[in-house]
DNA sequence: CATGAATGAGTTTTCATTCAT
DNA sequence: TATGAATGAAAACTCATTCAT
């Protein structure tokens, strides 16, 4: 479960995870203050409670420390989602639900979202394709909702699509807080988007249906 | 016009001109390449063409140069959005035709777009905001597109939401193409996209109406 | 025999040994690699087949493994070279085999040599001085041998010089192999080098005789 | 003239040439007190005079010190010994003014002659080989002048024997100091060498030609 | 006796910024 | 105006050593 892409000297795997958990939720806060690169590892080492030399007997380098923060938003994210998913009874009220809970969760993430929007770039490929790789499995997800949920048939392509949309929408009202929460409370916000969503998703398919 | 929250001590105002410009040239092609932190003053000023105590004849800090790339990017999006707008005959081709444009635009500017989405965060609050007026100022201008267009009445809420949505799908092409740009073409994204704003508004102005 | 200015936590004085003997072979093989000061402790752990933790119940410092490693390495050699020397039969035919069989031990431990060719200058000087008084033991045993073997009688300075140039011919061999390594086998080399020797002592002897 | 291997960001190369003579100067006073390990790159530019950036302006790594000084060293008795060498009398007798210039050389660069012998090691592989020419370089001349001023001939193998001998048996006042200089003046030291060099050489030419 | 997690002083290296020329 | 040498604070990372279990 726990990233070992991270090496460690530490032996006890259990430790390993605990420190761990200490590390990223001292370097979470710090990285929504300032930034990866503006933290230093020192900060990071006092925020999670141990000194720098302890620091790096979990770890390798600082990159790893964004690995492992990145991985557990994601780890996160999914695993709420997931929950929230009800599989057995699939209609357009499952849709919304979901989309709704989603919504709610990036309300929830919103700094955790703007951290993995803004750094994860900084990773270098290898980490970073891994990642990704669960970002496409959440998008996935999302589609299979979609699938599942609406009675009409659609493209691939237009499943993808809308599950893209209703992804980055999600992220949108953390990482455009500034704009949109002015305007909208998140009922509203939730409400109006999925709104749209539906719209879009029913009538695309009822006139692609009379095509 | 150029943005004078950036100091120089240089007076000829014309030589600060091409001089920033030069500076924006080079170090656009570095961020792309590595990301503002990543690169060092001393590369911006070699890719400009000049030392690095002329650099600093032209900026007071490093951010200055961020600054001012941002600026010219958004500067540079604006410009070419506005010359594409045909106020003087509003119609659903002629925001189709919008749409179409600047999607384009987006697929151009893959990396500005991307350095805008990373960077912007390191810039300090006063800058930030400028900047951001200018992203704000955008999204207006598409709302107006909206409204002139479509023959429905909208509320101003969906009006910003639908502008803010074609806004970040025209981005998402940018930062979520290692997902998109491997299962749709610039042609059918757009395609697709225009499909579904237009979908979703036309119904939903049509649904509103009835209500 | 076992060299106690090395503080042990243990009071077991055969386990001592015991430890330490691996402790040695392990650090002789890492520093034939890396060299003592980038070796670091943990590798000797390691490759001594115990833990840190144990490796200080050992020793006090890192220095102190350095100092064991050298001791230890002498005291081979001069074991070695000791078990070789026939008292009882002095002859220029012995010297011959002494020269011999040096320079053949000199060629089996090349790596060894080199280690205490570049780092014994690490040790502080309470330890150096123990160890470069074994060297002097050695060069003081070869001087016996030159004296016993050859019929001529030499002066003591020349004897001593004798013995110090033999001594580092012999090193010579390991420590310049790039060199020499290239240009003779170590059956010519030793050749050519008694030869020398011999001529030298014996003219010398000769000529010091008629003076 | 300069080692161009190593790099600098000065443009000034005659600025270039006097930090690094500086640096040299710095670094080996250090080096001789304590060793190219112990000594920290800080105070290699607190001995040149200069801050510890302006250091790294005029070198990349630590390394390159001890490249600079390692090279330095080497150039210094290559050129002292050059100087000595009378190529237009060859004698017996210019063969022992050579011997003699080059124990005495030995003795003036004693401290430099241990940084030789202890640290080239910690160079890595490609600099180390630029540096151990050099030496080649010297044992080649000293092949030359045995050949040159020896009315004998000899085997190359024994000329190359004898020449690094002589090589070495001058390093050896140096690093064996502490055993040979409580016995030997530098006079008897030369004196005494000198006579079992030529000794042996011509005894051994003299019997290579009864052969 | 053996273990290995914890520590933090110390090390190399970078880089934004200044300022004399 | 333009240059580039000089600076030093700050950063990432290492590793000998200790000590509780």
């Amino acid at each position: 479960m726990a990233p070992d892409q991270v090496i460690s000297s530490i032996k006890d795997a259990e430790l390993v995870a605990k420190r761990r958990q200490q590390m990223i939720q001292g370097a979470v806060s710090l990285f929504k203050e300032k930034g990866f690169h503006r933290t230093t590892t020192r900060e990071i080492a006092r925020a999670s409670g141990f000194s720098i030399g302890t620091l790096y007997e979990y770890i390798r380098t600082k990159e790893d420390v964004l690995f492992l923060v990145c991985d557990a938003i994601y780890e996160q994210v999914k695993t709420r989602l997931e929950s929230v998913i009800d599989w057995w009874n699939p209609s357009v009220a499952t849709l919304e639900q979901v989309v709704d809970s989603y919504f709610r969760l990036m309300d929830d993430m919103q700094e955790e979202v703007l951290i993995m929007y803004q750094e994860v770039k900084s990773l270098k490929k290898e980490t970073k394709d891994y990642v990704m790789q669960k970002e496409r499995d959440m998008v996935t997800m999302l589609e299979k909702v979609i699938t599942t949920c609406l009675p009409e048939v659609m493209s691939n392509q237009d499943v993808a699509l809308a599950a893209n949309n209703m992804f980055v929408q999600g992220q949108m009202w953390a990482f455009r807080r500034w704009m949109l929460q002015k305007q909208f409370t998140l009922e509203t916000y939730i409400s109006r988007q999925t709104h749209f969503l539906l719209q879009a998703l029913s009538i695309n398919a009822a006139s692609e249906e009379k095509a």
